[in-house]
DNA sequence: TAATGACTACAATCGTATTTTGGTCATATG
DNA sequence: CATATGACCAAAATACGATTGTAGTCATTA
């Protein structure tokens, strides 16, 4: 019922579309046939590809987090300083999320509410998956010598607790504030993390 | 309408009241007149202290940032070194807020879904006065050259973001995680920032 | 002068009728 | 034969009028 089958492009259509109209009408709003019609697609074709509209939702922001993912892999393999890695990846994993869900401000604590108990299991993966990446580049700045710290995991998460509070999830963008402010903060707090795990 | 005539205590006792059931019935539940028959008083006389049921709720999370502050200001003052102070500051910021409201656990969310936009209004009130005090700590620490740091409001400001993400606000105690697991990450990322503002 | 509780306006709740919509599946189509 | 579709249905959301509950006021009281 997922995709192997169907066409890649289709399932993303269908989240390009979700992304519009959730920033038109949010997730109550926003109806499966109007969301089919948007695709250009059936309503049944919708089912093709996701359980329920819950799972549109979810998916929709799992997709969010994947290209951050991607993003921050990159990051993580590019051939600069790991101290460079690292500040890149902390501004990038606030401001990624931030640019992502910009555009439907009003409707993001609307969407967050509705699907909050399942959203909230996914963050720990994501929060996780994260932290595993910053681990290797601790790892790596450890062995060669410019980080200093115990536990890479351990560490990693602890980057990823301090920069949180940053992210748009139940705070919608609007009550973060604007987004030089955003990146303002995200450069201190990055700046003081770095500080206490570069060997001076 | 506040105070000044109005004896301190019996504004404390409805607010203990409110503490009381708040844990019991939730904001909405609990009436004025209940809050009232709590206290021993009628319900005229709740509106001699404050001018709301809102603001009711709202002193209430006052007071409990108000003692959080007295906290934070005996830390800055005492005898150790800056650092420690600031250990304890930032744990204490985490800890104390999450003591406060862990009997209430359930009601957290209603309660702050009904409040939230005057209280996000104070929250940038309270985050102000503790990165004010925290920037007396790294002032000191600054001047006695074992911390090294630019503008210590600004890195203030950075430990208070750095830690927010542990608060209990829109993620109500539950979602956070154990007591325990809440008090080492805070370590954690206390370790984590005290290590960048330290001389070594 | 400070405290009270009866009082009121309005907000929340309820019961019910009506509409909307998420999700299914028998059928159509390429 | 495999995939896409939209008519269909049960369940949920909404509308609405009646009823109840409660925040906030204020004339009276102690």
């Amino acid at each position: 019922m997922k995709d192997a089958t169907a066409p890649i492009s289709t399932r993303d259509a269908i989240l390009d579309a979700t992304d519009r109209m959730l920033a038109r009408y949010g997730y109550k709003k926003m109806t499966i046939d109007d969301l089919a019609k948007e695709v250009g697609i059936g309503k049944g074709s919708v089912y093709l590809h996701f359980e329920s509209k819950q799972e549109i939702a979810l998916s929709h922001i799992d997709r969010i987090v994947e290209r951050l993912k991607t993003s921050l892999h990159a990051t993580a393999r590019s051939k600069v300083t790991p101290e460079k890695k690292l500040r890149k990846m902390l501004i990038d994993r606030v401001m990624m999320r931030f640019d992502s869900v910009q555009h439907y401000t009003q409707s993001l604590n609307e969407l967050l509410a509705q699907v909050r108990p399942q959203l909230l299991e996914r963050r720990k993966r994501y929060f996780e998956e994260e932290a595993r990446m910053f681990a290797s580049v601790l790892t790596e700045g450890k062995a060669a010598g410019v980080f200093k710290l115990k536990d890479p995991m351990e560490t990693g998460r602890a980057l990823i607790d301090a920069t949180n509070a940053l992210l748009p999830y139940s705070l919608s963008a609007w009550e973060l504030g604007e987004r030089a402010e955003i990146e303002k903060k995200t450069n201190n707090v990055a700046e003081l993390l770095l500080n206490g795990l570069l060997k001076r």
